[in-house]
DNA sequence: TATTTTGTTTAGTAGTTACTAAACATTCTA
DNA sequence: TAGAATGTTTAGTAACTACTAAACAAAATA
């Protein structure tokens, strides 16, 4: 094949693990979705061994989050048991998945603590120094609006069907 | 001082250390914030030391990024060398100042890696093959305008100076 | 100038995480 | 039913990261 453009992909597959590895997910994930993103059709886990440099095992804990998240689909070829897997072109799509998956996670529950911290300070704990808890009482309140405010964004993300360009520029115009 | 009400602080401080953890900051990051932020008065680095159970030198080097990200504001007290930080309590104004700050780091270059990627499949690289390369044109294409798209967002809300609940609630009403 | 106060930098470490290698499980085929 | 093909799980490891402890720097005071 040629050989610009195994480099290219190369170079495209690495940058896409760093970016990977900012928001906080494994760099080898980056690199998966990179070569599947690339590929004309669905690839096997022994393509992905081969494409990607990276073990079975790897892949196939990867390759199973990545469709946990919606960026990866899997796919089948009749007659052919390997498990096949393709990447998924809608962004917006992915993002509502991505959005959707990290709700019931360590954050919620984080979370769910400041709550419990707003909680049992209406409920008076504290109240042999009133002034002290009134205090942390207004501060915690406005740090748990704020938690809902996002809250309800990614709600709302998550609950529309079409978030795509359209909607996208919309929000665009309102921010001017 | 009330015994409840510093169990609670410690709650909360833990909570904080946990969110600040899910979004790829150190857990010492959310617990220096935490104590600053329940603090009514600002705090000099050895009351924070005190306070958090960090040593001197893991204060110094978070409490710096927090200020660099905007989550905390030096402050001093006339006659007195120390220094002193208190918490950002607008967290729309926080939300810009990070996003700001991230803007130009890793995430940019690597982002920047995949536009490389685009320009050198433009200017014809990997001729050879024509079907492939018009391939991964495309597809190049296609990533590369949605990170436009955030990049827009992004850049958008940074340059709002009233980033606020209202603003919030404008985004809120379009998402139905 | 020596000493104290304050904050920063650095060398080393403990804990975490994503990976590899290999054992294992399951299903298909000879 | 034995063996091959495929995918998963697990035990161990290498690399990373946030921290501590302590050396260091700078500035104020004695």
């Amino acid at each position: 094949m040629d050989t610009q453009l195994i480099q290219l992909k190369q170079d495209f597959t690495e940058g896409l693990s760093q970016i990977s590895k900012f928001w906080g997910f494994p760099k080898g994930m980056g690199a998966i979705f990179a070569v599947l993103y690339l590929s004309p059709s669905p690839l096997s886990l022994d393509e992905l061994v081969e494409q990607t440099g990276l073990t079975k095992g790897a892949i196939s804990t990867n390759v199973r989050a990545l469709a946990r998240m919606g960026l990866v689909r899997p796919s089948t070829k009749l007659g052919d048991r390997k498990d096949y897997y393709e990447a998924e072109t809608d962004f917006y799509k992915s993002i509502r998945a991505i959005l959707k998956e990290r709700q019931n996670s360590e954050f919620d529950s984080a979370v769910q603590s400041v709550r419990e911290t707003l909680e049992k300070l209406e409920a008076g704990v504290g109240v042999e120094d009133e002034a002290e808890r009134q205090f942390m009482l207004e501060r915690v309140r406005a740090l748990q609006s704020f938690f809902d405010a996002l809250d309800g964004l990614v709600r709302a993300i998550v609950r529309l069907e079409g978030l795509g360009v359209t909607t996208f520029e919309k929000v665009l115009s309102i921010l001017k």
